[in-house]
This record gives C-alpha cells, structure tokens and sequence, in this order.
RNA sequence: GCGCUCUUAGCUCAGUUGGUAGAGCAACUCAUUUACACUGAGAAGGUCGGGGGUUCAAGUCCCUCAGGGCGCACCA
C-alpha cells in the first residue's frame, strides 16, 4: 500500500478538486503517451494487431474562427465514443481536421481587409489575397486545434488533415477528373443563383430564404395588351418573352398562340408569344405570368419547354443592361421604381398589393441572390454511370434505403430521401480564389481535363475554384491517403460513425455518401449519428448578434472540460436541441468535486487493506457489487446504441446516489467500528473495487478528473504496472 | 403548399417491441465541527396538449383538432 494514513494522501487530494490545474497537465500526459495513434497502441501491446478497427473522421471545423459550443458537443460526443472503443480494445482512429471553407473563408478575410484598409479583392490581386487568406487560416487553424485539445480530445494529430493541403488537392484534382471521364461533370450555360455581393454562384443549399414585405404589381405591358400579369420585380419585365397562362384557363385560351408586340416597354421594345403551360397556377395573380427566362430559375424551364429566348436583362453587379438612361445601369432595386413610375403614368398599372416574399439570399455574404444564366461547371445526378447501370442520385439513396447506413435518429431518413427527390444538378464552380483550382485547362476552342497541367504551351487554366463541399465530400478516404492505396485506407475504410450537427445532413453527408459510392463503391460510414443544436438556457440560437454565446475555452476555465461535457451530453437525444446555461454546468462541476471528495475518502480508508488477500464480500456488500455489475451490462448495451444522454445520467446517479449515500455511508461503521474483522474488509473492498469501476466507467465522459483520481489510486498488483486509465479496459 | 418533429412535475428532458408515470435542476421541511468550502435525509409536485378510435390494457399504435419548432419547394 502506498498510502498509510491521510497525511499521506498526495497534497492536492486534501484540497478541492481544480480542474484548470488539472486538465491541461493530463492532456499532455496523454499526448506524450501517443495513445492517441492507434499504431503506437499496438506496437505498444495495448491493442491487437488483429483488433477491430473503429474509426471516426472528425468533421473539420472551418478555418472562419473559432470554436463554439456545437463544436464541444461535436468533439465530446465523439470522444466518448472513441474512448469507449479504444478501451474495449479496437484499433481505434479519430482523425482531427479542418476545412478551408473557401466561401466563407474569404468573404470573412475580404470584409476585414475592406473593413480595416478600405481595399477589395481586387485591389490587392489573386495571389496577394490568397496570401492573406492563407494567413488568415493559419491562425484559425491553430486556436482551433488548441480548443479541440482543451477539450479532452484523444485524436490522432500525426495523422491531422486539411481539406486543401496538397494531398487533399490531389483527391480532388483526380476525383475531378474521373468525374469529367464519366461524363458526370459537365459544363453548361444554365441560370444559376448568382450572389452580387460575393460575386460568385453558390448552390441551392447555400441560400436563406428571408421573409420579406414587398409590394406585387399588377398591370398590361401596354394599352392593347389584351392580358393583365402580376410581379414583385417589374423591372426584370424589360427581359419577358412570353405571357403563360394554365392550359385550362378559359379566360385566356383564345390567346394562346398569339404574338404581341410592344413597341416601348419603358424604353425597351418587346415581343411577347402568349403560351401554355402547366405550371401556372390559375388562382394566382391574374392567373396569368409574364415568362422572364433569363431571370427565373422557373421561366428558365418554361423557356426550355417552349423553345422561347432569353435575353439577359441584368449583369452579376445586379445592374441592368438594356433600356435608356431612365434604367440602364441602374441598380435592380432603383430600375424598379422607374418602370413602376412609368406604369403608372402610362396608366398601364391595375393594382398594387402588399405581399409577404421570400426573398433568396446568400448565406454566407447576406446578398440577395439574382438567378442569373452562366457558363458553370456542373455535376450531373441524373445520368446513368458507365458500367455501373446506375445515378449518382441512386448511388446516395440506395446505403440508406437498404440500411448500409443508419442514421440516427432514424427520422432523418425520410428528410433525406426527400431532399434527394427535389436534387437538381449540382453547380460545383466558384468565381472564388479561395479554394481548388478547377483542374481544366482551355487552349482556343480546346479543353483539357487533367490532374496535372498540359506541358505544352498556349493553355489557360480555368479561373474558377471547387465548391467547399466537394473537397469536404472526399473527407473520409482523403484523410486517408486516396487515391494512393494506403494501409490506413485498407483498414480504416469505411469509417464507423459520421457525427456531426443536422443542419449540414445535405450539404456534407449526403456528398459524401454521392463521392464514396461513386470512387470506392462502398459507404463512408456506418452509422449517422446527428446532433441538435446547442441552445442558450431560453433556447435562443447562440450567435453573436445576440451576445449569447458561451466558449468552450471560458467554460473549460471556470469549471473544467468534464463538467462543460456533462453538461453538454447528458439528456442530450441525438438530433434533439438541447439548452444549456452555467447553471447545468456547474452541477456538473460540482459532481467532478464529488468525485474527488469521495476519492479522498476511499483512499483514505483502504489505507490497511491487505492487497494481497482475496476480494471476499458480505451478503449486502456482495448484493451493491452485483447490482453494479448489473448496471455495466445495462450501460454497455446503451453505449453501444449511442445512448450517451442515458448511460452519462445513470452514471451520475449511481456514483452520487448509491455509491456516495448509500455504500460510503454504510463502509463508515464497518470500517471505524466493525462487528467483525471481515466485516471491515468487505466495506474496504467494495469502496475500493467500486471507485476503480466508476473511473473507468465515467472516463468517457469526464476523461480528466478520472485520469487524475486513477493516478492516486494504488494498484491491486504491482506485477500488472500501472496503466493510464485511457487505455484500461472496459469493465465487464 | 409538401414533409418532418415536438407538446409528460415550476424549469430542462427521459420513457426502448403497448403492461400501474421517471430523472436532473429549482422550490419546501429537517439535520449538519461531516470524505464533501460544491453536504445529507425527507416530503411535495403530473387526469402525459384537446377530442375520438383500436386493445383485456395506450404517455406509447391509428384518426382528428390546437399550438410551438424545423426542412423543402413556391410565391411569378
């Protein structure tokens, strides 16, 4: 025995625990043990080499900032998986990254660099801008690695990736390729949504659709225009090829096929061809629509349908292009007043009405989105694969459909199938700097698709970068070398969990699911586990706006890591929201306190038990020693269905409850004033054997206080040496 | 409009294939030179959103209504 009575207890056992003197000396500890690289667990003898692997890619953080509280979620929830897999001995591979996050990235550079000197973009040119974004990253990249590590993470940082670090650029320069050999990737002049203010086209998913007021007009193009249309943007008009009405629409059948034409429209002259076509809905408006291609998405397609022009009416600064000097050049926003002034005047208009819009904005940059036909790079969902007989729509429903991938909570299923359903191509190129290079080269009329650039000369490599999500999308076999075949892509792949928040199911997990299927006909991961939002104690979203934001970092500060992670995961379902305030987490704190406090008793009190003895207990001590085992069974189960929000509850209550009021109160007396000597042994061994249970047991969850409080704890056999609890065993 | 989800104690939430309602926090009463500066014991608190149905049995399954939250599409 190491310890004889209590002034032999190690000094900081006397004092209340101290997480902050605490956290950071164990995570070192661990670090400098390399038992967060599952390679070294075996070399070590601590895994088998034929262990089962478990593996978890961490959803790279962007390089925007810093971390908040989903982040801790994200990180805890992961780590008390790994941690629970690495001691029930798999080799076990959480691989910690971040992500270049080129949009947001460099609208948030761009914006400080405007902010603080006063300079665009382009003032400062593509390769001094990259400089800076790159700087930029850097920093981010380093505070958010120095959070994930406050926060107990056991991640393999030797094998740490970045989603546009030279390896990563390779997968996604070869996926690329392949894409564009398949004649998956193509490029087309198609309307997509065009974001004037970060001048670049950004996905479906990437808008926010904003409730707005706004006023819609109704009115004739001209005098002898036999049909009324209704608008919220009149000054797109200028760019109306047609008027659709609904094919059974009898008010206006006789028209269809008919052509008019307006000699002075504000300015601009006009032919409109009245046509029919099912997608006009009769009890809107008028019933009637002017059919404006260049500048809806949904005209875009009347257009198709009906073989119609589309002039282009307003350029990417959101400026229009035709007309006098009442309009051209004129923002949207102002050209709109003039043609509804005009109207008026010309006692074309019939009517304004007051109406709720929702009004398509850029998430990242807050620009209205102005649809817009462009010559873009697309990725088609829709075409068969060679060789395959199947869609790349097929490739990202079926695993989920057939259960390959499980996501969970399971209701997710039917959100995701949906979302597949409404899928249209994919835009994946950026009028961006900040990001991967489109791999394709033009000579005159000759386009070259390479991995590498054509040696010969006269070749201009495309200006434009990937959208974020396509390097994101390569994530769990980029980590891991592809498409070099590596080892760590053999034994690790398909990972095991994906968790990550379910605000990005589309944008990231199904493109992952879509690159997986397609490069490596197999599924990335296994299991989705998807986690809510993280709320402030009235359930507000936490943003800046509102100053309600709580970090991690100031948590880990004033209560410790443990407790914020408690307080994060327990009664936390997956995809259910959660609230948290100081208040929970001090709770949490305080157990951390208990936990110390009855660390010191036991010890205290097993100062004279002989070790070398059989473990023999009582009736009623044998009783509170099954009745733990019991509990074991139970939470091993739950563990294993990812019910962290239970088994940390129970935890929780059978340490404080039954461990704490019920077993060290009782061991008082047997042990102070024992009926019989083995009445004092039983209480010492079942103190003793329960604390070295529940450390294990609760390591997941509060890795430090229990790596600490095993630190103190004197070994039943010396022969065995001491372990760190990171990588003892799971008790059974 | 299409779809998902929630409504259980004052607050936050559990409740696994149907089998007599559970925790944490808060509040209340009492104890306390105690391993505990962050303590213990006890009691209290719910006709499970309303209505209907299936069943021997419904918080749980079905229908319906009301109110929150969210996603998608559209708003010409």
């Amino acid at each position: 025995m190491t310890f004889e009575n209590k002034n032999n207890l190690p000094e900081r056992l006397l004092q209340p625990y101290s997480p902050s003197a605490t956290e950071s000396v164990i995570y070192k500890i661990w670090e400098d043990s390399g038992f967060f690289n599952p390679d070294i667990c075996v070399e070590k003898g601590i895994t088998k080499p034929d262990a089962k692997p478990f593996t978890i890619m961490m959803p790279p953080p962007n390089v925007t900032g810093v971390l908040h509280m989903g982040h801790a979620l994200m990180v805890t929830l992961e780590d008390i998986m790994i941690r629970f897999k690495r001691m029930q001995g798999y080799k076990t591979l959480w691989l910690p990254g971040t992500d270049h996050a080129a949009i947001a990235t460099q609208s948030k550079v761009e914006g400080e660099i405007k902010k603080k000197e006063g300079l665009s973009r382009h003032d400062l040119g593509r390769e001094e801008l990259l400089r800076r974004v790159n700087e930029f990253a850097q920093n981010s990249h380093d505070t958010i690695v120095s959070q994930v590590k406050v926060l107990g993470a056991s991640c393999d940082w030797s094998r740490e990736a970045f989603t546009m670090d030279e390896k990563r650029n390779l997968a996604v320069r070869t996926m690329f390729k392949k894409m564009y050999d398949d004649g998956l990737i193509y490029r087309g002049h198609r309307i997509v949504n065009w974001d004037p203010k970060g001048q670049t086209t950004i996905s479906d998913d990437e808008i926010v659709y904003e409730e707005r007021k706004s006023v819609l007009y109704t009115f004739k193009y001209s005098k002898d225009f036999p049909i009324s249309i209704s608008t919220t943007r009149p000054e797109t008009k200028v760019g109306d090829v047609a008027v659709a009405v609904h094919p059974d629409d009898t008010r206006y059948q006789h028209y269809v096929g008919q052509t008019f034409e307006i000699a002075d429209f504000c300015g601009v002259p006009l032919t409109i061809k009245i046509i029919a076509d099912d997608s006009v809905e009769k009890d809107f408006g008028t019933g009637a629509l002017g059919v404006t291609p260049a500048h809806s998405m949904i005209d875009w397609t009347i257009a198709d349908r009906h073989n119609l022009p589309r002039p282009q009416v307003i350029n990417e600064y959101a400026k229009m292009t035709v007309g006098d000097e009442r309009i051209l050049n004129k923002k949207t926003t102002e050209a709109r007043e003039v043609v509804v002034a005009w109207l008026r005047d010309q006692g074309l208009l019939d009517g304004e009405q007051e109406t709720n819009q929702n009004i398509a904005t850029a998430e990242r940059t807050g620009g209205i989105v102005e649809p817009l036909p462009k010559l873009q790079w697309f990725i088609d969902v829709n075409k068969e694969i060679p060789d395959r007989g199947k869609t790349l729509k097929q490739i990202m429903r079926e695993p989920v459909e057939q259960g390959s991938i499980k996501i969970l909570p399971d209701y997710f299923n039917k959100t995701y199938f949906h979302w597949i359903d409404n899928l249209k191509d994919w835009c994946i190129s950026r009028q961006i700097w900040y990001g991967h290079r489109i791999p394709v080269w033009y000579k005159g009329e000759e386009i070259y698709c390479g991995t590498e650039a054509p040696t010969d000369a006269g070749w201009a490599q495309d200006e434009d970068t990937l959208d974020t999500w396509f390097s994101s999308g390569l994530w769990t076999f980029s980590t891991l070398g592809w498409p070099e075949k590596t080892n760590d892509l053999e034994i690790y792949h398909p990972t095991d969990v994906l968790e990550t928040g379910y605000e990005i199911l589309f944008f990231w997990v199904a493109r992952m699911i879509l690159m997986t299927g397609y490069a490596l006909e197999t599924v990335p991961f296994k299991t989705i586990y998807l986690h809510g939002t993280v709320r402030d104690g009235q359930g507000r979203k936490m943003s800046k706006s509102l100053g309600n934001g709580i970090d991690p970092l100031d948590i880990a500060q004033k209560f410790g890591s443990d407790a914020g992670r408690m307080a994060l995961v327990v009664g936390t379902a997956p995809g259910t929201d959660s609230k948290i305030d100081e208040n929970k987490i001090k709770a949490y704190s305080k157990f951390a306190n208990k936990i110390w406090n009855a660390t010191r008793f036991v010890l205290d009190n097993v100062a004279d038990l002989n070790m070398n003895e059989p473990i023999e207990f009582d009736t009623e001590d044998q009783t509170s020693h099954d009745e733990l085992t019991s509990l074991i069974k139970e939470i091993t189960i739950e563990m294993e269905e990812y019910k962290f929000y239970i088994v940390s509850e129970k935890l929780y209550h059978y340490f404080w409850h039954t461990f704490a009021d019920v077993i060290i109160e009782r061991s008082k007396k047997k042990i102070s004033d024992p009926a019989s000597s083995s009445d004092k042994t039983s209480a010492q061994w079942l103190i003793y054997t329960q604390l070295i249970t529940l450390m294990k047991l609760l390591h997941p969850f509060m890795p430090f206080v229990t790596e600490e409080v095993w630190s103190m704890i004197p070994q039943q056999s010396e022969t065995s040496g001491k372990k760190l609890l990171i990588i003892e065993s799971w008790p059974i």
